[in-house]
DNA sequence: CTGAAAGCGCTTACAG
DNA sequence: CTGAAAGCGCTTACAG
């Protein structure tokens, strides 16, 4: 499978730099050079300069495991998701770690890999590290929250995005979820759909609860009767997607759209309709959830509503902070609800 | 943009539960506690049992932070990729982060967003942070590695993936982007192409060297000559991609396929040969790199080279793990070289 | 098999 | 404006 090269260097031992070597150097003691370093207001700009003079000539790095043991905060924010390379979560990762980067936290990363065992290994291993906070997305599993209940106990504040619990008095940030599906299908309806299916996710998840109310409302504005045959719930990976759209389409009375709470089964629902002889848009329309960028290279491309991942990640960091950074007793979790925005594409309208 | 609904709830100080607590309920020290859980071979099994039992009792979480400043050692891996929500990125990092965690490990993210300045800072923050090494891939930008010699300074063990540094003295996990580039050129050539395009890589980075090497080496062994206006050098955007082709498509003597080095480019020109009326695959024929999951969905699906992204992160997990563990003075960093796998679809295929 | 002691590197309340 | 001292929570070499 591969081949090495190796080749070998000396690996001798170093001493690291320390407060004490910069007092000695310059006759202080370490409490003098520690203040000195942290920009204390009582000390004298003469020291200060040559504190800073001496630790960068000495090459000094501060140990952070020190000062966090000390300070009993470590500037760490854990984060769990399912997976890093859904390009979801990758989207809000990359958003939260530049927010928490700005104010001087580092980011833990760990992945549940939508297993609820191994959701609670990564709790008590966060609490372990002492991060000052979490921020989480839920496995698709996760319908027992006790492990969360354990960060209040630590009073470790907590973040949810995306797959968030509701009333947990914690933080939250979402999209409106019931919103993004209530534009989507009025979208195809004024499209000229009349039968449209909902590819769903599992229902005890809050959001796929809320895009299957939002496509329901949707139809019964515009005074189309709801019919339970029309909507497949599951895992909603690109296979789910073209299983459900395999049975739909051989429906005595087929849909003349879909409504795809993700652009997997998005893209799978396209593949299916193909196969079996529809053009879309002409005769089976099409929109995604998620706006993956993927979505936009396809042809015809792909209808979808957008979550605005990396700003979800952002605000998912500010939340956080603010969290973090709160000295009162009385704190005031936010919930955070973002708008959707439509991105509307050839698969979806009536002459593309 | 979004609004919120905020509510309260008390935040109360309340303590740490540690060894002492632990000692102090059973009349024993600290150090007995201490080894007790870590199951030092000189306890009876009694007093560990009962240590044991009263640490899960007290809901007793040890302290990483006491514990790695004691240890000089902090089971925190740091790495750093351009950006997270790229998939190729993304995927090694979940890679990495399952083998390093299996082992004890955690990871601290971080992205330099291709900026040298960034990188610096980042660097300096690992050292910080006591990270026990870290694994990384070279910014777009990053010429001089000054800023990494400074690991070694601090004697943190460097493992360098996909965008490596030559002969640097640190391990190093790549896919053999030769061979890579070889393969698909070949394919192309043994599928009718006369003319192949390489859209490439800017030339300091080791891996699109390669690639460039691959893709001349392959054009030689099969007799074709080197066409320098065939190659085209960008930063493999998508939009690179489509300018890219643009005006390779208006040459007198238009290339018949491409060779590139990106997928993101790879669907710029699927695009743009489409627009100029060319058919795909027949008058034109498309390999990528990097076999991104949207390759899949296209239609024409498009070729492109497999760089297993996942098992790049895995084995970069393994080098960094074996550096970090080793107690040898000598110690010999590999450099592993995994085989890239053409993934043929339709977009390079004689007849689909 | 168990305990007393020292120390990892930092910070801060206190005293001067 | 500066210093001496204590302590964050752990672990380990040493003594018994």
């Amino acid at each position: 499978m591969y081949f090495c090269v190796t080749f070998t260097y000396n690996k001798m031992e170093k001493k690291k730099v320390t407060l004490q070597d910069i007092a000695d150097a310059l006759k202080l003691t370490r409490s003098a050079v520690s203040k000195a370093l942290n920009d204390h207001p009582k000390m004298s700009q003469k020291t200060k300069e040559a504190v800073q003079k001496m630790a960068s000539e000495l090459n000094y790095k501060p140990n952070q495991l020190a000062a966090a043991l000390r300070n009993g905060k470590s500037k760490l924010i854990g984060v769990i998701v399912p997976a890093a390379n859904i390009t979801f979560f990758s989207s809000v990762i990359r958003g939260l770690e530049e927010s928490v980067n700005n104010a001087g936290y580092s980011v833990i990363l760990t992945q549940s890999h939508d297993s609820v065992e191994k959701e609670k290994e990564i709790i008590n291993t966060l609490i372990e590290s002492r991060v000052d906070g979490v921020v989480a997305a839920l496995g698709l599993n996760t319908k027992d929250y006790s492990h969360f209940e354990k960060l209040k106990d630590e009073q470790i504040p907590l973040v949810l995005f995306d797959r968030i619990i509701k009333n947990f008095g914690v933080g939250t940030v979402q999209i409106d979820d019931f919103k993004g599906a209530y534009d989507a299908v009025s979208h195809l309806i004024e499209n000229g759909c009349k039968r449209i299916a909902h590819l769903g996710g599992h229902q005890h998840l809050v959001l796929y609860r809320n895009r299957l109310d939002g496509y329901k409302a949707a139809l019964k504005d515009h005074g189309i009767t709801y019919q339970p045959e029309l909507v497949n719930l599951s895992d909603l990976h690109h296979e789910d997607g073209r299983n459900a759209m395999q049975k739909m389409l051989d429906l005595e009375n087929a849909p003349d759209g879909v409504f795809c709470s993700s652009d997997y089964a998005a893209v799978g629902s396209l593949q299916v309709a193909r196969e079996k002889g529809k053009n879309v848009p002409i005769d089976f329309k099409i929109v995604g959830f998620s706006n993956e960028p993927f979505t936009s290279y396809l042809e015809p491309d792909i209808s979808s509503v957008d979550q605005s991942s990396v700003i979800m990640g952002h605000k998912s960091g500010e939340l956080i902070l603010s969290a973090v950074t709160c000295s009162d007793t009385e704190f005031s979790p936010q919930n955070v609800v973002l708008n959707p925005t439509l991105m509307i594409r050839k698969s979806s309208k009536l002459f593309s």
